[in-house]
DNA sequence: GAAACAAGGTTTCCAAACGAAACTAGGATA
DNA sequence: TATCCTAGTTTCGTTTGGAAACCTTGTTTC
């Protein structure tokens, strides 16, 4: 009889999952909104950062990064002058465009009854 | 011909519409696991804590707080001794699971792929 | 009657992350 | 020489995050 070292399925409940990194990476707001823009054809870095208004540099610039490396996006560099960058999903971020797409734009479809919770709920601990 | 202020249509995409701050609720990785957890019958608090591994009380109750304020959670407390505080999704949350479970998830499932992706990243990046 | 335990949190404190604004690089154009 | 372009990086003050300790109400144990 050997003993062999069983591999657990990955389990994002799991603290120390890996999981819990790539979780971290797509379960923000600005990479949400990143990887929503650029279902379709690919982008340049200031064609994304002036379509996602209120976004800095320094943020698309880590969060472009972070999906790069992570294999949800590709970068291609142009040769142009001045440069040319270009953004794109790879298949693997392709796996991900409805599911992002809900989510981000779930709150427009549910602001009015956000917005009618929260005042309820206001009202509510205000009389606390 | 009368003059009336246009009520544009709510944007993500915008800086200063009220659905960033929805987003960026919903968009979080803790925010992200606790509507997971939610799925189905109601969950006392310390179960949610001990189920999510690695979360903070600090950070579960803050979340649950926001989610309960926008309407997604519900908060039920029974006069049991020691008390017995319940949460649930609300019909607003319930909305969201299957998106919620899809990207909660989808790690799970893409995780060798993207740990592939990191390594062909980092050889890269160590020639530059 | 003094500890210990239970649930459901809040407070404290230090480090990490964030964002706005300034700065950089390489080259073209005026 | 000065300015503009794309695509970033750096700086720095502020905000947020997590770990650990503490709190409250009430029960059971010693």
């Amino acid at each position: 009889m050997e003993t062999t070292t069983l591999q657990r399925a990955y389990d994002v409940y799991e603290d120390r999952c890996p999981t819990r990194l790539v979780l971290d990476r797509i379960a923000d707001k600005w990479a949400l909104l990143i990887l929503d823009r650029l279902r379709g054809e690919p982008v340049r870095f200031n064609h994304i950062r002036r379509d996602i208004k209120g976004i800095s540099q320094k943020v698309l610039s880590q969060t472009l990064k972070k999906l790069e490396r992570d294999g949800l996006v590709s970068r291609t560099v142009y040769p142009t002058v001045p440069v040319t960058v270009e953004y794109a999903l790879t298949p693997l971020g392709q796996t991900l465009t409805e599911t992002v797409a809900t989510l981000a734009h779930w709150a427009e479809r549910n602001m009015d009854a956000v917005l009618t919770a929260q005042k309820t709920y206001d009202a509510a601990a205000e009389l606390r």
